[in-house]
DNA sequence: GCCGTTTTCGGCCCGACTGTTTTCAGTCG
């Protein structure tokens, strides 16, 4: 069973008891363990063959849940669940769901009206039934069929969006944001701001001068996106927009800003270890500053650098913060210095018309120098890939003397630019590579990737890319799960055994920068940056126009911790070409 | 159920908004 399935179970587990009543800091526990448990590197199945005592290693994992785990891997199910499923039907999750339903009102509902599923719900608020029971009454009627409504419709959506799309969207209410005269500083935080690889909704904070709150409300519900506004106050205010995505705005005095912009940064996690941490130094921390508990002076607020400052810590980069490591490095002044866009020398996964791109060589090249870049890998298809117009030896060899010829044109034209050698060389069914050797050992870059027999089960998939590994003439390993985020899951696979494989010979692991991939993903990258493998950031392009992907990729990277030393393509072209001969 | 620079018990982040009530519980992030 894998990790995520796993911290399911704990959450399901989390949910059932919070409906039943229990002690709400067990419920917490189970939640704590299965958001730790999901954001692992590696497997639990992994560290329990190794040592089951480190399973207790784990955040928040404890002699409790380190037994359900165990439980788990050798059963395949938990007991604790099967019992609670057997008091409780399995509907009430779902109606967990539904926004303004909570646990208090599953349980009332359940045990008053027995009301057992999300269909149900909806029949006994449209008779005006709910009504009858002890604090409810008709608005709440109309506001859980709105919540059902919009359930619905997002479900068949799956509720979160590729960073992109939020992205887009967010920067032009930002930009709408700041027309209003009252805005004096505005951005977005939460987890599009941490660039996590999908949002669940946008937020958007907003620094005002003093009592100029409602001015900027009014603002934001007239951006002209909006299509409903679920609620607002003095100080926040959620509205939906067309496309379904829910946008909230905070709105906070503009001497509270950095306070503000910290806490709705997050993580939820992040925030949590943070004010215990302040707790014990006798501080306290919320969205309007820091306060020392015995003078109850404010002793930080306006930036976010001072509000870490008061508590001892240096600033913490926003894709750092998921209550990981973070707060630990950031007080013994061990935070690494993340890469940044203008470390990137290269891109060295590019598809050209000799394949499925559609710029030609020269056009690849002439992008190239417009963004500033030293170099460019073109890595067309091998021939296994039929649906690509993947290349044989032949078409190869004649597009390797093409790149030589525009190589020889841009010096020529006194540019430094240089285009290449390369391909993305499939990874056959048996682990051989879909290319002759020696032809293969005459290019510059080689890419290798799996683009078939994506049911293999795990120990086939882990051989067929070892042994790949193997070859002596792969540099890269491009997107090694096979994931597209919210359409298809990685292929099964032991990443341990992979980075192992990629560490002995010298390989890199790519980070592909498409917003649906994202592959490696941020713990994996964390996970090969621990064990001294390089990444290869790269666009995967298809065309010119997906270039800026590689902000993403950058991204993605920064959330696994990278700094510039541990990214191949933060070479220079004649220090990558040395690397890349030996 | 977890956790420990006030340790093995007694805590456990903090505040805004809503709807239903007359002071607050439930939900959310």
């Amino acid at each position: 069973m894998t990790n995520t399935e796993i911290a399911a179970i704990f959450s399901t587990i989390a949910d059932l008891l919070e409906i039943k009543g229990d002690n709400p800091f067990r419920v917490r526990s189970y939640r704590n363990a299965a958001l730790s448990i999901d954001q692992l590197a590696v497997t639990l199945n992994y560290i329990y063959k190794r040592d089951e005592d480190e399973l207790e290693d784990i955040p928040g994992v404890g002699k409790g849940i380190h037994e359900k785990i165990v439980e788990i891997i050798k059963l395949g199910h938990s007991t604790l669940l099967d019992e609670l499923l057997r008091e409780m039907p399995k509907g009430l999750l779902e109606m967990l769901k539904i926004p303004g339903v909570g646990p208090k009102k599953v349980k009332l509902f359940y045990g008053e009206l027995n009301i057992s599923d999300v269909d149900a719900l909806e029949k006994a608020a449209q008779s005006g039934e709910l009504r009858a029971l002890p604090k409810m009454g008709e608005k709440s009627e109309d506001k859980i069929l709105k919540g059902i409504k919009n359930y619905r419709s997002l479900k068949e959506k799956s509720g979160r969006v590729y960073h992109r799309t939020a992205f887009l969207v967010a920067t032009e209410i930002v930009e709408f944001m700041k027309k209003a005269p009252v805005v004096k500083r505005v951005e977005f935080a939460g987890s599009l701001r941490r660039w996590q690889e999908t949002i669940g909704d946008i937020d958007i904070l907003v620094g005002v001068k003093k009592n100029k709150a409602d001015e900027s409300t009014k603002h934001f519900i007239d951006f002209p996106g909006t299509e409903e506004v679920i609620l607002s106050g003095l100080t926040k205010t959620t509205i939906r927009l067309k496309g379904g995505i829910q946008a909230d705005l905070r709105v906070v005095d503009e001497s509270q800003y950095g306070a503000a912009l910290l806490y709705f940064t997050g993580s939820k996690a992040h925030n949590v270890i943070l004010r215990d941490m302040a707790k014990k130094a006798g501080m306290r921390v919320n969205e309007y500053g820091v306060t020392d508990e015995e003078t109850g002076r404010v002793v930080a607020s306006e930036t976010e650098e001072d509000m870490y400052k008061a508590l001892g810590l240096e600033w913490i980069e926003p894709e750092l913060r998921e209550g990981l490591h973070e707060l630990e490095a950031a007080k013994k002044g061990g935070l690494p210095k993340l890469i940044t866009e203008k470390d990137i020398k290269g891109d060295l996964h590019f598809h050209s018309t000799y394949s499925d791109g559609s710029d030609s060589l020269s056009a690849i090249a002439k992008a190239g120098i417009e963004r500033g870049l030293e170099y460019i890998a073109i890595t067309d298809h091998s021939k296994a890939v039929g649906i690509a117009r993947g290349m044989n030896e032949q078409k190869l060899l004649k597009q390797c003397a093409e790149i030589d010829k525009v190589n020889l044109r841009l010096k020529d034209n006194g540019e430094s630019f240089t285009l290449l050698k390369g391909i993305e060389v499939d990874i056959l069914a048996d682990g051989t590579l879909d290319m002759d050797k020696d032809v293969l050992s005459q290019l510059d870059v080689v890419v290798a990737a799996v683009h078939s027999g994506f049911a293999m089960d795990k120990d086939k998939m882990t051989d067929r890319i070892q042994k790949a590994m193997s070859s002596g003439v792969v540099n890269i390993h491009a997107h090694p799960t096979g994931r597209l985020i919210n359409i298809r899951e990685p292929y099964e696979l032991d990443i341990d055994a992979v980075i192992t494989s990629a560490k002995d010979h010298n390989i890199s692991l790519e980070i592909n920068s498409h917003p649906e991939r994202l592959d490696l993903k941020d713990s994996h990258i964390f996970l090969a940056r621990e064990r001294g493998v390089k990444v290869a950031i790269s666009t995967d392009s298809h065309t010119i126009d997906t270039m800026p992907y590689m902000s993403f990729g950058i991204h993605n990277a920064r959330r696994g911790w990278c700094e510039k030393r541990d990214v191949l393509n933060t070479m220079s072209l004649k220090k990558l070409q040395s690397y890349l001969k030996q």
